[in-house]
DNA sequence: ACGCTCTTGCGACTCGTCCGCAGTTGGAGC
DNA sequence: GCTCCAACTGCGGACGAGTCGCAAGAGCGT
């Protein structure tokens, strides 16, 4: 299976940008898109489909989960969102463009470290020389153990 | 969401092994059990529930799709067996031990590079020393373009 | 061979996500 | 500012992967 095969690649710092984006691909900013939009900028924490549909909901419009979904999904397609993967649990939405991050997560305790992708260059290097792959974090952590997990007995 | 926490190393190098590892448990050699054991240690492609199901029941055994989860399960407990997940779609499920293997997958092409886990070391490494996090590639793969993709146009 | 306990089949269920449809709305063009 | 049509929405229902509860079945130690 193949994912995402048609996402691009787009700069935009603010609001205003992705509205622009948006436009420009012929799409509309109805007001549940703007609000899903302000929602991500609002946040550091990647949020799942239902969060964002609650947000809407307590600021006063009616959001389907349905109708969020898609929304979410025409925003990654137009390259302002992408959506992250921690473990079996559901995906997770955050902004793309320049506030994109990678991440490592740790499937002992949970945590996870949100990443500015030049700081994981010297990986992706060793990654790509020896394999040829160019990889990416950002759909798919890196998963493992983390520093404190570690030095943890293993029965803890 | 942490993920398979208990999950225990061991080494075995046949079904013998494991239906010895399996004893040490207190744990039985189901027919079906048995069956979904040969299946894994007969390929070397990692195989869906679904799949190992299907077998199960050409080869004469009724065979419930919950059954082979929960008995996935309890080899993946018992350190037999692990799963590994491509992209969005189900999880696929192998042997562990010395059979155990890490991933590369291309999310453009689909394209999965098994890798035996020392190729992976000076990635590891690299991981290790400026996150802290001991990464492992077998249930979640490195995801990326392969060298493939890299040089083919964007659109193609 | 007995019997305890683990295991199975079955059916129903959850959870995340997506689809079809009919009604609504954004915004380009006048 | 009105009109109009495509883009969008809510709703209900479907879907696939995986899980659960229960009653019946089958390993295996004795």
């Amino acid at each position: 299976m193949t994912i995402a095969p048609e996402r691009q690649d787009v700069e935009f710092d603010d609001l205003r940008g992705a509205f622009t984006r948006l436009r420009e691909l012929g799409l509309r900013l109805s007001s549940a898109r703007r609000l899903v939009l302000e929602a991500l900028f609002e946040t550091d924490v990647p949020a799942s489909a239902e969060e964002l549909a609650e947000r809407l909901s307590s600021g006063g419009v009616r959001a389907d989960l349905a109708s969020v979904y898609r929304n979410l999904e025409t925003l990654e397609r137009a390259g302002l969102v992408c959506h992250v993967h921690f473990g079996h649990s559901r995906g997770l939405y955050a902004l793309a463009g320049g506030r994109e991050r990678e991440y490592l997560h740790c499937e002992r305790c949970g945590r996870v470290d949100a990443i500015e992708p030049a700081q994981l260059d010297e990986v992706r290097l060793a990654i790509r020389r020896r394999f040829g792959y160019e990889a990416r974090f950002t759909h798919f952590p890196i998963v493992g153990l983390c520093a404190g997990c570690l030095t943890t007995p293993a029965g803890a």
